[in-house]
DNA sequence: TGCCACGGTGGGAGCGCTCCCAAGTCTCCA
DNA sequence: TGGAGACTTGGGAGCGCTCCCACCGTGGCA
């Protein structure tokens, strides 16, 4: 059962070094390989993990930081998705994966990693503008890919999508359709999300000439931030709205049928994640597809390239999003 | 920043041994230790995981395995509810916890775990009366506390609650508020929540001296096989329904108000779990309500204490259960 | 005053692995 | 046939910690 290498090198006429070569791909002659190699699938022989770690100086163990509640966490399928991709990929590679959530406080939580030691990387998302957390992590020498990215974190590795360009298309979108009173129900004010995807509707309206004054309501990406919106809104005479997030936008859809409004006639609607009900609203709805389990994919083969070139920079990696039409902003009347 | 034990030593004028029992609690003279604290303090020293864990054999580190989709794991509140528990237990106990997932398969995932080595001990879900990864598992080396268990698993350390006398209780209470013909929705077969639940259902009708036949309807613990399953029981002129669970019990209650009965009035109406929603289903659903979190942190406590003290046995928690009782068993009239 | 007991401390031997370096073996060509 | 070069292999020195054991000094008791 608790075999050592030395056991092995005994059982198999070899030194520890040749076994621990055949182990980890060095250059071994053939007859000497399939002779070890009979002997460790005999034994079903693995290396202890705490010996290896000391020696090599990795543990083949990355982190994962979700600070938020766990109930938000487990709720919600954008964070089920990152962890999705995450997942397997770092399965795949070998690779072990430690969790943290938001149960304690981010200064706990970061003690904690710190005082954890072992992990040899770290996959954090960065939500918020300011975040201490992040800003701890990234500030340790550890190495670290975060999802999602604040203006500052320039110089760090993250993956992400670019929220600016992908609010500004749809926006766009909702102006090529001839609407011209656009509004914005915004995300959580402090919110990486949120503050991007306003800034990208801004731009939007800006290059078409457009007002945008008394058009932005602040919002909290949930529905009833959505439905409280609508009245500000449709008192300002939009003919468009464009939410933060698709559960605003099913708020948003839900008071406008209330006020009497017809989507998209009146007021088209658009918004952003396309999560799974976004298709099956009535009228389906016009969103920003962003695929996040390859988000989660994506940073867990940052990091692992990260840790087996520690010095080739940053990774810094983009990923598409795409425009999803549907019936919320064109309609069956207009097609 | 990377200081070991023996630059400690040279700093503070002890020896490397005098320091490893400041930081774990041996017998050292009060001077000492102040001297040394302050040390520590003022490094900020921390000591190296994999160092520690090679010497002592202990790696401070658990392993978490919930072996279902991702989604799955995400979407439903019961394993969100669990996470939580342990996590907190976890954190305060300064246990790191490694997690695996559904995404590959269960003979993967065993080989994954064996292969990773470094987790102390398993929390595992055992939800399945059949479970390779759970009897896989069990029979390693590596200390192992279930949430859920088989009847196979007696010997095993586990939480959970009691399914059988849980719904021998509640069927209890549709028979003494009146009803005769109960019938059951039953959960997936080859669970252990649905074959322990249906085993207290047919005892409690048993004991009534009540006839269970054809009142029993397979279901699958989601809303659709509820409703899917009314008109049969509704031939069988059942004057209750005791679900397997809630999802189960609200799918149920749309399908009875879609034939026409009224609940309770004709149909007295129970579920299994009590989840946030019950309460707010039209009439509120009785229930049996059982506390996750509890039973997450409950494993996590087993787990450790089983890791203090290994030669101890088994432990074995069975959390209590409550039944609630709300308008779909006694409606207003009934008052 | 001498001896024993006991708390406090230091030294050293590992824990099981990786990795460097030197030694050994083989091949091929001048 | 000798030697250079390439490839294999073994030995040994750690990685940073824990834990056992022996040693020291003090105090209490006969």
């Amino acid at each position: 059962m608790k075999l050592t290498l030395d056991d092995l090198a005994s059982m198999s006429g070899v030194s520890r070094a040749t076994i621990s070569r055949v182990l980890n791909g060095g250059s071994v002659s053939p007859r000497t390989r399939t002779k070890v190699e009979a002997v460790l699938a005999e034994t079903g022989y693995t290396p202890n993990r705490a010996a290896r770690s000391l020696a090599s100086g990795r543990s083949g163990v990355v982190g994962v930081v979700m600070h938020l509640e766990p109930s938000l966490l487990f709720g919600d399928p954008y964070f089920s998705g990152l962890m999705q991709g995450m997942s397997d990929v770092l399965a795949e590679r070998a690779t072990g994966m430690m969790l943290w959530m938001g149960n304690r406080s981010k200064q706990e939580t970061l003690s904690d990693i710190q005082r954890i030691g072992l992990v040899d990387g770290l996959i954090v998302t960065a939500h918020w503008l300011d975040d201490p957390l992040v800003d701890g992590l990234l500030a340790s020498p550890l190495p670290t890919v975060l999802i999602g990215h604040r203006r500052a974190d320039k110089a760090a590795s993250y993956v992400d999508v670019d929220h600016v360009e992908a609010a500004r298309g749809v926006v766009r979108h909702l102006i090529e359709t001839g609407r011209t009173r656009i509004g914005h129900i915004s995300g959580i004010p402090g919110s990486v999300a949120g503050h991007d995807r306003l800034a990208g509707y801004q731009r939007a309206m800006a290059d078409a000439g457009l007002p945008t004054d008394g058009l932005v309501v602040t919002g909290d990406f949930n529905a009833p931030s959505g439905a409280a919106a609508v009245p500000t809104l449709l008192e300002q005479g939009v003919d468009a709205i464009f939410c933060a997030n698709d559960a605003t936008a099913s708020g948003a859809l839900d008071a406008l049928r209330a006020a009497g409004a017809t989507v998209p006639d009146d007021v088209a609607l658009a918004g952003f994640d396309d999560l799974d009900f976004a298709a099956r609203l009535d009228p389906p709805l016009t969103t920003i597809r962003q695929q996040v389990a390859a988000q989660g994919a994506e940073a867990a083969r940052a990091l692992l390239d990260l840790l087996d070139a520690p010095d080739t920079g940053p990774r810094r990696v983009l990923l598409p999003t795409e425009l999803i039409i549907r019936q919320s902003t064109i309609g069956a009347t207009q097609r």
